[in-house]
RNA sequence: GGAGAGGUGUCCGAGUGGUUGAAGGUGCCAGACUCGAAAUCUGGUGAGGGUUUACGCUCUCCGAGGGUUCGAAUCCCUCCCUCUCCGCCA
């Protein structure tokens, strides 16, 4: 299903709004082209890439009109026919002979216009998605907006004991044992044990609960996925920092996210309008290569090459109204999750130079964690509008024009729009931390209770 | 792993190297009939790009990529995928 070329954005808004496409790189701090990163490198780049997409596009009408005047001297060729016999032969000859010109003239031109088109899309393929307006502006953490926090951390020290980090805890209870992830495969990897093992489940199935409830139909994706559908959704397996481990001798790469399984799952397709939204939950594995992470988060479960998770993705018509509602939605069922576990939380609105490259808006939720003593991201939840549609191009049918006339609908990309449900290592971190009691057991909170079996986690 | 079949438009499904962008059906839109609906009938309906104020003109696309030819959905090569049967296996 090789595309013919990236189109992550409209290519028309480089005609069309130059002035946007630049604040877009400025916001975001996307460089597209090495030797332009100085002075108003944001300018100088679109200008740039208006002079590329020049250069294609005229070649490229160069090329159609050689190929019109193929199409001619064909149908020229099959009127021959027509001719009295003793007639063709002479007919022939020199419209074989124009043919033969115009197909090298053709071969030679194809070649150029290629180039340009590859030209013109590897730098616009570098270009992000556009940013919601209200999303702030900055490129460090400091710039994030915090919308709203729920819950009050516990006081450890009026309840009369020192909180421990969650490697403690997993130790005290014989919960993870990371010795043995490190020797078997490596660093960060580890094996969960005992209750662990059984609150990993209980999370999943209370995620899994949860989404099903609002609408969601369930799946348990593939842990792999092709190159190429990763790159639609936006995801970079060949970049030097990439995240992404693949599959030698393979176009398979392991999933980071169920986002790219079930992103992917309509690509190529083209949805009827009342199917819309499709909201579609994902268990997965998600691998991580964790490439230049190394660091103060990078101890205990916090950071690790492999966890589970839950994934929650939506499609929905191309109408920013209709995705941005389906955003909020999202984010308040992640929260709805969180505020089930009783765990307090901040909800972040991500800076623009923090968005990657698909997203238009970001919330994270940063759920507290008291052996950090600060808030750490559980989950996150982006609006990609037809950022990933156009890229796997999954559209849907508009209706026609109730005008009475013959028109029809027209074909528009879909919005798609992803967010974690329960991202199951982070958040067992989150649980064992903040529900830890002074015996050395960790409370189950009461909406796990039925998927966990018991109220407390404690040593075996 | 062995043997075979196939990949065509929203979907299903025809297709002889040259009025085939593609029969037929389905879906969808409009109209007729109807109190209304169903059924029936008539007509219209592929996608993407370039160009144009617009009407329009034009290019590409029949799994992907090459090749043969004046001309390829149709012939040749490579690859990918799907299905059926057999074997193996959780």
């Amino acid at each position: 299903m090789a595309l013919p070329s990236a189109r992550m954005l409209d290519i028309k808004l480089l005609r069309t709004e130059p002035d946007l496409l630049v604040s877009t790189l400025r916001d975001r701090g996307v460089r597209l082209f090495e030797d332009l990163t100085e002075g108003d490198w944001a300018r100088a780049s679109v200008d740039r890439l208006a002079e590329l997409d020049g250069q294609y596009r005229s070649l490229l009408q160069e090329e159609e009109s050689i190929r019109r005047e193929m199409n001619e001297n064909a149908t020229a060729m099959k009127a021959v026919g027509k001719l009295p016999k003793e007639e063709q032969a002479a007919a022939r000859t020199p419209l074989i002979e124009a043919g033969r010109v115009l197909r090298e003239r053709e071969k030679d031109i194809k070649v150029k216009a290629e180039a340009a088109m590859n030209a013109r899309d590897e730098a616009w393929g570098h270009m992000p998605n556009i940013t919601h307006p209200d999303a702030p502006r900055g490129h460090t953490d400091d710039d994030h907006r915090t919308t709203h926090t729920w819950g009050t951390p516990r006081d450890f020290e009026s309840e009369g004991f020192a909180a421990r980090d969650h490697l403690q805890i997993a130790e005290d209870l014989d919960l993870v044992d990371f010795a043995a992830g490190s020797k078997v495969v490596g660093a960060k990897f580890y094996y969960l044990k005992n209750d662990a093992v059984l609150l990993d489940l209980a999370l999943q199935r209370f995620a899994l609960d949860i989404a099903a409830k609002h609408g969601f139909t369930l799946h348990i994706t593939p842990d792999l996925a092709r190159v190429d559908i990763l790159q639609g959704l936006g995801f970079n397996p060949r970049g030097e920092s990439t995240q992404v481990y693949s599959i030698a001798d393979s176009d398979l790469c392991l999933v980071g996210t169920a986002e790219i399984t079930l992103g992917g799952m309509f690509a190529d397709s083209i949805l009827d309008r009342e199917e819309l939204p499709i909201l579609v939950a994902g268990l997965s594995h998600c691998f991580r290569t964790e490439a230049g992470a190394a660091g103060k988060e990078s101890r205990g479960l916090y950071r690790v090459h492999q966890f589970t998770k839950v994934e929650l993705f939506a499609f929905v018509e191309g109408d920013l109204e209709v995705s941005e509602a389906m955003h909020e939605r999202m984010r308040d069922i992640e929260e709805e999750i969180f505020q089930k576990l009783e765990l307090p939380y901040r909800v972040l609105d991500i800076a623009s130079g923090d968005l990657g490259g698909p997203a238009y808006r970001k919330y994270d939720i940063e759920a507290w964690m008291p052996g950090r003593g600060e808030y750490g991201e559980v989950t996150s939840t982006s609006n990609c509008t037809d950022y990933q549609a156009r890229r796997l191009r999954v559209r849907y049918r508009t209706e026609a024009p109730a005008d009475g006339k013959k028109s029809k609908g027209k074909n528009r990309f879909v919005h798609m729009l992803n967010g974690t449900a329960i991202a199951n290592t982070r958040t067992i971190l989150a649980v064992l931390e903040n529900h830890q009691q002074e015996d050395g057991t960790v409370r189950v909170p009461e909406a796990l209770r039925p998927y966990f079996g018991k109220d407390a986690i404690s040593r075996r």
